[in-house]
DNA sequence: ATAATTTTTTAGATAAGACTAAAATTATTT
DNA sequence: AAATAATTTTAGTCTTATCTAAAAAATTAT
């Protein structure tokens, strides 16, 4: 069983090495859980202990099967508890995160199975991110960044790289949410920066805006 | 903000005082809790320090208005929860107890008035005790121990004392529930046991039994 | 009313998880 | 290749919540 700190340590890790592959430095680590690299040292000498990740001095951490099976699990509640929210709580996209942050160490194989069962077994959380199975597997979805389509091409809004309250409702003030058609009218390459379509109304989006949404084409 | 340990503490502190009345000691406090009766000295100066009791050596405590507040807020969480494992989730009442120890510690307001909405409003939770509504006010109901009922007298199973699993599997066994109808058919004054008719059928139970079914008449 | 017992408090210790400051190692420049 | 910079680890401290053992106060029994 691990702790709750434990459990933040191996769901970061865990984001990070997705991101950036195996070994993961003491320092982003640290950055990633607001947190000084010393108090990280002595944690992933506690984890590696427990055989969740393999840790060599100087070397950066990586997770082991078991480890990333935690992890996942981990994941697997949060976005769970997240459509819960969503679909029966009425939150908003921009509301879930901290409460799921909470909701996500509750330890209870059956609360988490059934609570799978009475959303209807969803595939995703409400920003677009896969939920895992209950063995960790998840199903890719073909998904790009919208700062990557070219000028004159249609997507679908199916995620955000960023799932911070502040982008979330910049993102609703705009009407942009999950399954919204995205129409690229043109791309300054100077900044760029794109104007879009969206119900047929135009918006300019900056490139740091369109790198945070990603759409199917 | 209190810490999960300070939630428990004012929570045990609370139904004691409901049992008790005003004025809590050490000993029944640490037994509650099953801690010693040291960390429960320590806990409650904390807890004077932060105005939910009042706490003077060796008089035992009592909560304040505001304390009172806190711990009926966390009772109110404990039975949304229960109800919403045992409507939505498919829990049996002896399984919600450990899920909803955990929940009933996450904080957002917004979950829990939203989950009352979700649930319609519920006013008792599976074992029959009432929930508290926002202000930590409940309505008082009319029961007492099945014990209390006389020969040939008839009662609605409203509610149990005792909601440990292995309690409550025992009723599920003998067809004891919530809204059930329990003639006293006789009682054996050496032991107290009683005699009583479920469903057409005839049992036998002991005192410690009866002393644990609340019922209407 | 005093002695014995029980309850409660104090004092000091421990474990988890975090911190600061300094030392050790690795990476980057020149 | 040596010097400088950045990263990582170690050593020691702090806080929270717990514990044991001993002292103090309150209660009960004689």
């Amino acid at each position: 069983m691990f702790s709750l700190s434990e459990e933040n340590y191996l769901k970061s890790i865990y984001h990070l090495e997705v991101i950036h592959g195996k070994g993961i430095s003491t320092n982003s680590i640290a950055k990633k859980l607001d947190t000084k690299a010393s108090s990280v040292t002595d944690m992933i000498k506690k984890l590696a202990e427990k055989d969740v990740l393999v840790y060599k001095k100087y070397q950066g951490v990586s997770l082991t099967r078991f480890g990333r099976k935690e992890a996942t699990n981990i994941v697997r509640k949060h976005r769970l508890w997240e459509v819960f929210l969503v679909d029966k709580l009425n939150f908003s996209w921009d509301e879930v995160h901290d409460v799921a942050e909470q909701l996500e160490h509750i330890k209870s194989p059956k609360l988490i199975d059934e609570l799978d069962v009475f959303l209807g077994f969803p595939k995703m959380d409400p920003h677009g991110d896969p939920i895992p199975d209950k063995d960790g597997n998840f199903q890719k979805i073909e998904k790009k960044l919208l700062s990557t389509l070219e000028e004159g091409k249609i997507g679908i809004c199916v995620g955000v790289n960023d799932s911070s309250s502040d982008f979330l409702k910049y993102l609703d003030k705009n009407n942009i949410s999950l399954g919204q058609k995205i129409k690229v009218l043109s791309k300054e390459s100077f900044d760029g920066s794109l104007t879009i379509l969206i119900n047929s109304k135009e918006i300019t989006i900056s490139k740091k805006i369109s790198n945070n949404i990603y759409i199917q084409s």
